[in-house]
DNA sequence: ACAACATACAACCGATCGGTTGTATGTTGG
DNA sequence: CCAACATACAACCGATCGGTTGTATGTTGT
């Protein structure tokens, strides 16, 4: 964990942190969907479902890809799987089968 | 996902958003401290501190237990654990291993 | 060509966040 | 007993968040 997974981390957790945007997560990783579709699916604006979105792309839970006028945007599942060992990271830490407690914890 | 586990859901990714709480979290993992013990870890206030272990304790990340004149924090493994659960539901999504799409999106 | 559509982005607003200081309450060691 | 310690919590502050409306820019179908 250096400062640039530190960084992602953060990206990570506060993209996620937000209902609208893990729901927005589920459909883009069932399939491709543009940006006025997604934001057909919620009692809210256009510009707001937009932001949404690109906060799922800067954080790189998700990608777009320009088809003609439309932005469609597809779910890194990588990404999701670099979370879900983020947080292998923490059971080890529990389990104690930490290689280098030190980089960690710099303890004490 | 129920309309609890999206609430528990927030709660603990708010809760990882944040690089100091995560810090927090890997120690209690690790072992029990109290919360002045994880206070002198850190270039803030106690008060600040305390805030995030609440954080943590509300999300249901650690909980504490009094000894004397300290509270003792632990980290909980299981909570870890059902977050690493929610992740592996979007990448049962992603791979179209879903049982009941409806229930994830509700369509169309 | 051009009207309608799809997207992006800026400006703004109230609410929440992460930090501070200050205060209150309980616990302990000498 | 009481001074020092450990914790909790309220009030406050600037920054960020999640939403809005409005505007600009590109793309398309007819």
């Amino acid at each position: 964990m250096d400062e640039t997974d530190e960084q992602r981390a953060d990206a990570f957790f506060h993209a996620l942190s937000d209902r609208t945007r893990r729901d927005i997560l589920r459909r883009v990783l069932a399939g491709e969907h543009s940006v006025s579709a997604l934001a057909a699916k919620y009692d809210m604006s256009f510009a707001a479902v937009q932001k949404h979105v690109a906060v799922l792309e800067r954080a790189g839970l998700l990608t777009k890809r320009r088809q003609g006028r439309e932005q469609l945007a597809t779910g890194d599942v990588q990404a999701v799987r670099s979370v879900a060992s983020m947080l292998s990271e923490l059971e080890d830490i529990w389990r104690g089968r930490v290689d280098r407690i030190d980089t960690y914890l710099k303890e004490n």
